[in-house]
DNA sequence: TTCCGATAGTTCGGTTTTCGAATTTCTGGG
DNA sequence: CCCAGAAATTCGAAAACCGAACTATCGGAA
């Protein structure tokens, strides 16, 4: 389709890219944060405990601090402050009354869905002229670039053996 | 080229993998922070200072405080740190002598370089079976999506007519 | 059953980060 | 020469975060 006339694409241009992408993306989500007072931890939070009501596995505050890479007690005073503001409900869980079982109140989700939809509806308008193929390479882009990153992440946190031996 | 056989990606999948791929990347400075004793804040800094040494535009502490949505004196402190760990240096302009000009040590570029470049190399390995042309489309897509981010940004922090009117 | 170690979450005191209000130094015009 | 304004910093005060101690609960073992 398009070879000529379109600005070369070599690895340091995609590199330029996704950075500008998450650094724009970055700032999209701390105006939603400024717009109801929430700063960048409670923002974080909110998104993370979003996504696991919405997916209909609730999380804890352990797993929240382990997600947010913040201590117990830090989490906690998170906690308090989306609680304070009417945002997440603290559930005991029944079966193990240890556990509390955070939950998105529904107020923060339309607010969250609300404010969000723009961005939606503005990133559907980009995408509406690619093509399922296009749109296939573009996931196939992304995959990649996650499981690298990731992969990477974990191999430079865990300098173990240098080669070969894993088992005991 | 490969229609059936792959995942539809629709648009909210490809929400699904930017995000994915933000929070990822997120995680992965946030571990070279952890590794140099530098959290969030000083990693951000660094990382905008170091950019525009690179691109040859010293930033100021003022441009760097609002870049980093910081107060002044926050910032201060924050270059205070990072100068006292030897990787930024503060150059007072000569033509206007209130401005400081910040430039990042050798050291300090080292380091990051060094750092980074296992996820480059692990990212390029990913990429290298992407044609031209398919290099062209992501190129578009990404581009397409932080204007689109931006674009709404702009919009919602500016609410200022609702239709029509731009020009006074 | 009762006891004990482990787990989940919170509370408490102390350190670090951040902010808003002066303060200092410098520029550019009137 | 003098003064409004800009750039950066200093100075308390407020907020965020952490590590350690604490409470409540679960899961076994004697």
């Amino acid at each position: 389709m398009r070879s000529a006339n379109e600005p070369e694409a070599d690895d340091a241009t995609l590199v330029r890219l996704l950075r500008r992408f998450t650094v724009e993306s970055d700032q999209f989500t701390r105006l939603f944060g400024d717009a109801h007072g929430l700063h960048r931890t409670d923002m974080n939070a909110l998104v993370i405990v979003m996504e696991a009501t919405r997916r209909g596995e609730p999380i804890t505050p352990t797993e929240l601090a382990r997600a947010l890479h913040l201590s117990g007690s830090a989490t906690t005073t998170v906690l308090d402050r989306l609680v304070a503001a009417g945002h997440v409900r603290r559930d005991r869980d029944q079966t193990d009354r240890r556990r509390i079982e955070l939950a998105t109140s529904p107020t923060a989700m339309k607010a969250g869905e609300r404010f969000f939809r723009p961005l939606g509806v503005e990133l559907s308008r980009a995408w509406r002229d690619f093509s399922d193929d296009e749109r296939a390479v573009i996931a196939r882009f992304l995959t990649a670039s996650i499981d690298a990153t990731a992969q990477t992440r974990a191999r430079l946190s865990q300098p173990r053996a240098t080669a070969g031996d894993e088992a005991p």
